[in-house]
DNA sequence: CGTCGATATATCGATGTGATATATCGTCCT
DNA sequence: AGGACGATATATCACATCGATATATCGACG
């Protein structure tokens, strides 16, 4: 779970540890606080598998060619750190390797009949950039059936015979917030597929189109 | 956690660990998924520490005179059970005790500083009805200014200079998923402000009164 | 000049999950 | 008749994650 959130930030640039989390915090903080009881650990564990390698510590901080995430504190900091010559405590910089990228692509699609967690969804789509259009269109479809499914057991535990004040307040509340997940997952499906219309309009019937996208 | 999940059950009534996870799962399953490898532990845990006992197994279902919790389909297992004539795998009945029952209203009460959990706060919700009348307002105004205290972080994030169009829906979702739990909290705290004022319209500036309420 | 807060890595115990093992019983299919 | 299957029931394992804590360096600020 956070091995896709570690080589998720990875496969942009290389990061040292600390760096890492902040970034999960600042950028997706919304599902990921994650404790630095599981990020080492977890560093480890992918660089024992062969899936990241710890490169020389960064004498200064890379200035995000990638664009796209913090910018101008990226700056600011690279700045602070060249000026005070310092590297700090020596940190470990990791660095993706093909088989933590091919890794991380599993992750991404997997359908994974396990950890049904919003928060895994969550980190998918953050990630989402990195997947063919029609992978992209799957994991939304896919997640708005789980919502779907989940929305009719909580109506049949609604419908039951539970009768405390606070516990049909918090049904109904968890109900509704289902129904708004899934109108909000509908219009990213339906941008989606207009995007997908609109890029490909020759072979709308193919149905191998998906399998392997001629490029992206 | 789920130490709070297992006492509020067991203050209601005896139970096994099968039956307390059953009713996890069907009565507020929205929070709780409360697996084995979990529960039993947790069983022993609260045995090792006195909160609760194990009694021996009951014969048949005790019918619920606490009402309000899964009445009919009860009644069908209990005849089950007992036209049978088996006690199934020979099963441990849990009581609670009068420290566990003190360990509980600990848990609920609790404004510990740690997991924010909204499972936590949602169990107990779940329990509220154990709760004097203000101890409850204050639970809803606690997670109100938590809720809007995320809802600041996650504006400013939002704010930031996040470009991928993904990170942006999700962090905008996130948003309006928080505003609509404020005014879901907005509700409830309104209900309870109205039933109190109605209850004791006596003395409304005694600032003395949540401390240690009279009754019930 | 000394303390504080940010940067940085690491480890520990507690708690939770998913998978699996074991056993009994009722139900349904053939 | 019998046997496969699913529900009931308890238990344990490996593993993931969290929160707290330890350690260390540095810049900033009074």
């Amino acid at each position: 779970m956070l091995d896709l959130a570690i080589l998720g930030l990875l496969a942009e640039q290389e990061l040292h540890g600390y760096e890492i989390r902040r970034r999960l915090r600042d950028e997706l903080g919304l599902f990921v606080n994650i404790s630095f009881g599981s990020l080492y650990p977890a560093l480890s564990r992918l660089e024992a598998a062969g899936a990241v390698t710890a490169v020389a510590a960064a004498p200064d901080v890379a200035i995000p060619a990638t664009g796209s995430l913090g910018g101008e504190r990226a700056v600011l900091r690279a700045r602070r750190a060249t000026s005070g010559r310092s590297t700090k405590r020596s940190r470990k910089v990791y660095r993706i390797t093909d088989a933590g990228l091919a890794l991380f692509e599993r992750l991404l699609e997997d359908d994974g009949t396990s950890t049904d967690d919003a928060r895994t969804f969550g980190l998918r789509l953050a990630f989402a950039h990195h997947l063919a259009p029609q992978a992209r269109l799957r994991l939304l479809e896919r997640r708005r059936a789980q919502l779907v499914r989940r929305l009719a057991s909580d109506r049949a535990r609604v419908a039951g015979t539970t009768l405390d004040v606070y516990v049909r307040s918090l049904a109904e509340h968890s109900t509704e917030a289902t129904e708004h997940d899934i109108s909000w997952l509908d219009r990213l499906i339906e941008s989606e597929r207009r995007a997908l219309a609109a890029a490909a309009p020759t072979t709308p019937s193919d149905h191998r189109l998906d399998r392997h996208p001629a490029t992206h």
